[in-house]
DNA sequence: CATTTATCAGAACAGATTGTTCGGAAACAG
DNA sequence: CTGTTTCCGAACAATCTGTTCTGATAAATG
């Protein structure tokens, strides 16, 4: 069950297999952009799909299984291209948006709305992890990470998948280059300050600029 | 049905009514604790609460409706306290985080990773409205709205909701100040910089525009 | 081509959940 | 005390879930 590729381990799946999963998975995105994640029951899925009931059994132990299993292309997607051209910060930043762009479909079944809030909490982590590993390689050497760093990441990682995700719901049209610029004017300037001068000494919250 | 608070409007409704209503609402905040929103069913709900199955549904039209009963008490809690001393940009934010972790419970309930994610879409949309108003208000007078306010308002209210998120859940052990600090670092030299400044010229690496 | 094997469909199933309806008991208000 | 409102308990149809059968069918193998 769940998601054994089989014996061989390889990519070479029964034809069938690869057939009714696929329709599976394909079958829960449609549904999910019609009527929401929540609303999609089972039953939906193998009746769109055209698979029986036993062969969904057979390879998803739930409906939330089709979803992770479509999370992996999207995964994939962007765990792309680090750039990282070495004086630039969050240079995930503009690949992710514009490959949100060319899956928008599912970047929207998945991320917005109507869609389930635990794909949300993982692709949180994967970019956090992203963020964390960026920060930490842009700190001045010697310097020590400050115990806000986290704090600083969740501020990060929170920014960007709001972006995305009012931007996969339609409430935001911007290109990608243009949410990019948004996102890294507002968060670079602070970041990279913290980064390299005083972290942050409580600047008693009053006057900030 | 629904909400109606009764004839007089007043807070005079049925003592029986009040007590069936706070009823469910509490039993709904432990067992959201316990087993996250989407496993809590109504059966469990009028188990906990030990009411009638015909009071809930005279009362509450679904689970959710509850669920938003909890929230007025909550964005009660968002809506205090403009502060607003003028020359400070998310004034809001410190008593955002001291209110929060007053109520620490309801919040983990109601934003954290085991609540529902309509009601994170609410607060959102709650918090969006006031960044909104604070990054007009602290436009200097004379300049037009840049187009990307709303791209910047996303990014600043995607911040605060992580870091909320997170502290709620427990991944995150921090004081109110120290979020408050953090999340104004990050966020305001950008911000200010927006504003008062030109826009998004791409600073270096973007060439945006 | 024939055989063996694994997958599939269809139906039927128990269990759980939802939202509604009924009659009678209890709490409330004047 | 009397009439009204709310509550409870039970029972209900409808839906969804996850499982289990049996027979059909497609694929891999020799």
């Amino acid at each position: 069950m769940s998601d054994n590729v089989g014996k061989g381990g390889r990519g070479d799946v029964d034809r069938r297999v690869r057939r009714s999963r696929l329709a599976a998975r394909e079958a829960l995105i449609e549904l999910i952009l019609e009527k929401g994640y929540e609303a999609v029951t089972v039953t939906d899925i193998i009746d769109r799909a055209d698979i029986g009931r036993t062969t969904f059994y057979a390879h998803f132990t739930d409906k939330q299984a089709v979803l992770f299993s479509n999370l992996e292309e999207l995964s994939d997607m962007l765990r792309l291209s680090p750039g990282s051209r070495p004086g630039t910060l969050f240079s995930f930043s503009l690949p992710l948006f514009e490959h949100a762009q060319e899956h928008r479909r599912l970047v929207r079944a998945l991320l917005g709305r109507r869609g389930g809030p635990t794909v949300l909490a993982r692709g949180e982590r994967l970019l956090a992890a992203i963020v964390r590993d960026e920060l930490l390689a842009a700190l001045p050497p010697g310097r020590v990470p400050p115990a806000s760093l986290d704090l600083v990441a969740t501020c990060v990682v929170g920014a960007v998948m709001a972006l995305l995700r009012k931007w996969a719901d339609g409430e935001l049209t911007a290109t990608p280059a243009e949410m990019d610029a948004a996102f890294r004017a507002v968060v670079t300037p602070g970041v990279s300050a913290m980064l390299n001068g005083g972290l942050l000494r409580g600047d008693e919250h009053g006057e900030v600029l």
